[in-house]
RNA sequence: GGGUGCUUAGCUCAGUUGGGAGAGCGUCGCCCUUACAAGGCGAAGGUCGUAGGUUCGAACCCUACAGCACCCA
């Protein structure tokens, strides 16, 4: 391709989507190559979800690994896939019935789960299309649904198993169940949030009619099916009641009063009214004291009590009801506000009830004991390591999981019962029916468990499921146990601990060697992106731009609540009063890489993104003035060839920033990576050795063969800053490769599988990288002269550099040049430490050398006193500082030798810099 | 109530065996110099939350306190 093909300014649009459909095309996702095995699983996005900030920051991270790793020739896999979002999509199917006025149960079961297979096979690829768009080098070639066949096979494989091993029970439970979704839920799927309510503080009358006690509840309508009053043993306001009975309003039970430490007997009255069937501390208690459990609410939380005048009421209207009624019988003593924590389900949102159901259960004691040893002796690490402490909690106070949902999509639970309610649990139905045979010898007529699994279930067997397990598969044998899981802490329970739990039960070997933990993305103000708040940022309006109103518009349609849509139609003009540029996928993976920092919280500010789309633009304008200047190696690039200096420096930084960025990736310090490419890039790569060059190039005193070095020099450390950059920018990092290569020695299609640049020691010269800081030094004095004299660009003048040692005065001469043009001089030249000065100049200094500015009529006599004496004071502080610590016996005993010897040097250099300029300043000042 | 973190420049954040406080953005000054004004050159800006302690030496280790965040009950 000739040079016209890059346009002047950087336009992410023209490369990033051909460039991705080459590359799939190519099949460049899927592993090759006989080098180590590399693996991430992708964790399984919602089927029904749409890319949000979370995904696309997780993906950046992901796949700039996976590159990096492809780069090092590593045989590497990103295994693709989804999830299939058991509730999440029944209640996406169930909707679009809701509009032609039907329910899933008017359909019958097996006709609504082909309806959800339609929706599957029509909308539930969205995300995966996203991830394309973020350039995400996922091998969709091996692209896994949990509900797929040999997926659902692993479910049953492992259900059996845990059954047969009575690691998976049933039973009659206390659960969170949702109301209105007519599901259990695990305590996971619950969310608990801080609301407005109120404490009711109820007289309960007693039994002998000797007075009542006041028991105080947020929750009267449950009083229903109280069992007991409870109240601390130690309450020397009650004892003498306990053992007492109550009359229970309302009601013809009598109940007891019992002691039991759980009370707390600092909150409302200190008397507690017992409920075992519907609060999770209550049935403790209960079972403690043996009680009756009286359950008073039906699946919808309405009261189930047909003898009761409540019976048929929902739990609201039901507390209303009784709560008058109390009143009517003077048995309300007062209502306060009460701020309580309300549990809600996390995708109906609906409040939850503690509810006794039968459900089945993963015992998870025993599973989590392998699983915590695991992490504590190191074969599972966690990046960064403190989230360990937040896992081991979790695991050693580990509940039994509630693995049963009453809902159809899903992974319907292996278990048969005969009419006896004997339960047959098989890998299919032929064996469950040989199973009853056995035992009843006969056959007998069973029917299958009407619940499906919770989706987490077979996410948990992710890592290898998708490999092939239960099969000993090749994909298997190569790539398992996986290299790193990448995700989030809030599902380390949900997930993480389930997948090493289930791994280690059925694999014998952990699912993954780390487990890198990033923190979660919010908006600008630091606020958790919602719907409903309406702060969510899309990450593809960012690649692509959104005009205002179609952000707005975006932001406030099918809202939770359509009265928060003027707030929020308000805050988003205000925050993005133009709208959103369009800033391209390289700019946002590379602003999520710098935020991939250790900490939890990452603010997305769209000054960063500018800022990194500033940098593409930069990278596509440094290219651009290569391939400029370097048309005639186009198809004849040089092995070897001619350097100098300039050349030995910038290609030993380029060793040194190799290596950092290397050791940067292996401890995924992202934000580290990132920060490298971007100085070397542009402050050494663009400022530097590009001005550099453009001298070199136009100066008549070069040969040929030292500018064509000049010019393979440009070609190659690009190069080699493009392979360092593409994993975390693959779009513009391949299209300006594409455009380079032809100037490159290097083999191969595509800059995705071109090698990883390594520091090469041999590539380092010392002499050549201390010669370059030298002159950037001197420039640098120059320069801050400059500016701080206001002297126009333009204005040139001539420079006496002035004693120091012998190499400066041969650096003096073997880079005037480069000086002239660097500092716009008209002159410099090097005069010995004890030659006559002639005239006033102004002053740096670079080591023991005098940089020296001719005041002349170009710089303003006051300025530079001013200049001198702010650096004077800076100098006089630190030269304190050192004397202080210096002239301190305890240092100088008790500090290391070569501390000591560092800050005597550093005493020495600044005693000498500050003599010098203070002697300047006092010329200076003499003057006027 | 239990647990885990955080507090460094105007903003967002780095700061890895304790030894001269950094980056990006923003701000200020000068410049449309043929790679790039999405740019160039230069500059200013910090009692490292507060108070103690350990140490020759603390942003870093210890203790207490204040403020903030998250998780669990």
């Amino acid at each position: 391709m000739s040079t016209e093909a890059l346009s002047k300014t950087y336009d992410p649009h023209t490369i990033e989507r051909t460039l991705y459909e080459i590359w799939e095309a190519q099949g460049a996702f899927q592993p090759a190559g006989d080098g180590p095995a590399f693996c991430i699983s992708i964790p399984p996005p919602n089927v029904t979800g749409s890319l949000h900030m979370g995904h696309a920051f997780q993906d950046t991270i992901m796949d700039a690994l996976i590159r990096y790793h492809r780069m090092r020739g590593h045989r590497t896999l990103w295994q693709a896939g989804t999830d299939h979002a058991g509730i999440a999509t029944q209640m996406v199917v169930e909707r679009q019935l809701d509009q032609i006025g039907k329910t899933r149960h008017d359909l019958g079961r097996d006709a609504f789960i082909e309806r959800v297979w339609k929706w599957k096979q029509e909308s539930g690829g969205a995300i995966t299309q996203q991830l394309r768009r973020m350039g995400a080098s996922l091998d969709w070639s091996r692209e896994r649904f949990t509900m797929d066949d040999d997926l659902s096979l692993a479910v049953r494989e492992v259900f059996v198993q845990l059954y047969e091993e009575g690691l998976i029970y049933r039973g009659k439970r206390l659960v969170n169940w949702d109301p209105v979704l007519h599901t259990a839920l695990s305590d996971l799927e619950v969310l608990s949030q801080e609301e407005a309510g109120s404490l009711w503080h109820l007289r309960y009358p007693l039994a002998d009619n000797s007075g009542y006690v006041v028991v105080a509840t947020t929750r009267p309508e449950t009083m229903l099916g109280d069992t007991a009053v409870a109240v601390h043993p130690d309450d020397e306001r009650y004892r003498h009641l306990v053992g007492k009975q109550i009359q229970l309003p309302l009601t013809d039970r009598l109940i007891p009063i019992i002691a039991d430490d759980y009370v707390d007997p600092e909150f409302g009255t200190g008397c507690l009214k017992i409920t075992p069937a519907h609060d999770f501390n209550d049935h403790e208690v209960g079972l403690r004291h043996k009680m009756q459990l009286i359950n008073v609410l039906d699946p919808s939380a309405a009261i189930d009590l047909p003898d009761s005048p409540y019976h048929g009421l929902d739990r609201y209207a039901a507390r209303e009801r009784i709560v008058a009624d109390l009143e009517v019988l003077a048995l309300v003593e007062q209502i306060d506000d009460h701020t309580l924590m309300v549990p809600r389900g996390d995708r109906s949102q609906a409040v939850v009830e503690p509810y006794l159901t039968d459900q089945w259960f993963v015992r998870a004691g025993p599973l989590a004991e392998p699983a915590i040893k695991a992490v504590e002796d190191g074969r599972i690490r966690f990046v960064p390591e403190n989230w360990s402490r937040t896992y081991f909690e979790w695991m050693r106070n580990i509940q039994d999981w509630c693995i049963s949902r009453q809902i159809w999509w899903g992974h319907r639970i292996p278990a048969w019962y005969d009419d006896d309610g004997n339960i047959f649990v098989g890998r299919d139905a032929d064996e469950a029916q040989q199973k009853a045979f056995q035992h009843h010898g006969k056959d007998v007529v069973l029917r299958q468990d009407d619940d499906v699994l919770d989706t987490w279930f077979s996410s948990a067997l992710w890592p290898f499921s998708t490999l092939g397990w239960p099969k000993a598969t090749q994909d298997l044998t190569t790539f398992y146990p996986t290299s790193v899981l990448v995700t989030g802490f809030d599902i380390i329970f949900f997930w993480v601990a389930r997948m090493i739990m289930f791994g280690l039960k059925f694999t014998d070997q952990v699912p993954f060697h780390e487990v890198y933990v990033h923190g979660l993305v919010r908006d600008a103000d630091g606020e958790k992106m919602s719907k409903s708040k309406g702060n969510v940022l899309d990450p593809l309006d960012l690649i692509d731009g959104i005009e205002l109103e179609a952000l707005v518009e975006k932001r406030t349609t099918g809202l939770m609540q359509p009265q928060m849509a003027e707030q929020i139609a308000k805050t988003t003009r205000r925050q993005f009063p133009d709208g959103i540029p369009s800033f391209g996928t390289d700019a946002l993976r590379f602003t999520f890489a710098s935020l991939a920092t250790q900490g939890r919280d990452i603010r997305f500010d769209l000054g960063r993104i500018e800022g990194f789309r500033n940098f593409c633009n930069k990278l596509w304008n440094a290219s651009r003035f290569v391939m400029m200047n370097t048309e005639s190696l186009s198809g004849h690039p040089l092995r070897d060839f001619e350097t100098g200096p300039a050349e030995r420096w910038i290609t030993s930084r380029l060793q040194q920033v190799a290596g950092e960025i290397s050791k940067s990736m292996e401890v995924y310090r992202f934000d580290q990576v990132v920060q490298t490419l971007h100085a070397f890039t542009w402050d050494e790569y663009c400022s530097w050795y590009l001005e550099i060059a453009k001298i070199q190039l136009s100066d008549a005193g070069f040969s040929d063969s030292r500018k064509d070095g000049v010019r393979q020099t440009l070609v190659n450390t690009l190069d080699s800053a493009l392979r360092l950059t593409h994993p975390v920018m693959p779009f513009i990092t391949e299209a300006l490769w594409q455009q380079l290569r032809s100037r490159t020695t290097g083999e191969g299609d595509s800059i995705m599988h071109q090698p990883y640049p390594q520091r090469n020691e041999q590539l380092i010269d010392g002499s050549a990288v201390e010669d370059l800081e030298w002159v950037q030094a001197v420039v640098g004095g120059i320069r801050n002269i400059r500016g701080e004299m206001n002297i126009e660009p333009k204005v040139s003048f001539p420079v006496t550099l002035q004693g120091g040692d012998i190499k400066d005065g041969e650096r003096s001469e073997a880079f005037a040049g480069l000086l002239i043009a660097l500092a716009q001089l008209d002159q410099v030249k090097h005069i010995p430490e004890n030659a006559q000065e002639t005239e006033e100049y102004a002053t740096a200094l670079v080591g023991n050398m005098k940089v020296l500015v001719p005041l002349g009529s170009i710089i303003d006599r006051d300025a530079e006193l001013n200049r001198l004496t702010r650096e004077v004071e800076k100098l006089a502080a630190d030269l304190k500082r050192c004397e202080d610590k210096l002239s301190n016996p305890k240092f100088v005993d008790r500090a290391p030798a070569d501390v000591v010897d560092k800050e005597r040097g550093r005493a020495e250099q600044i005693g000498r810099d500050l003599e010098e300029l203070k002697s300047r300043q006092q010329r200076i000042a003499r003057l006027n």
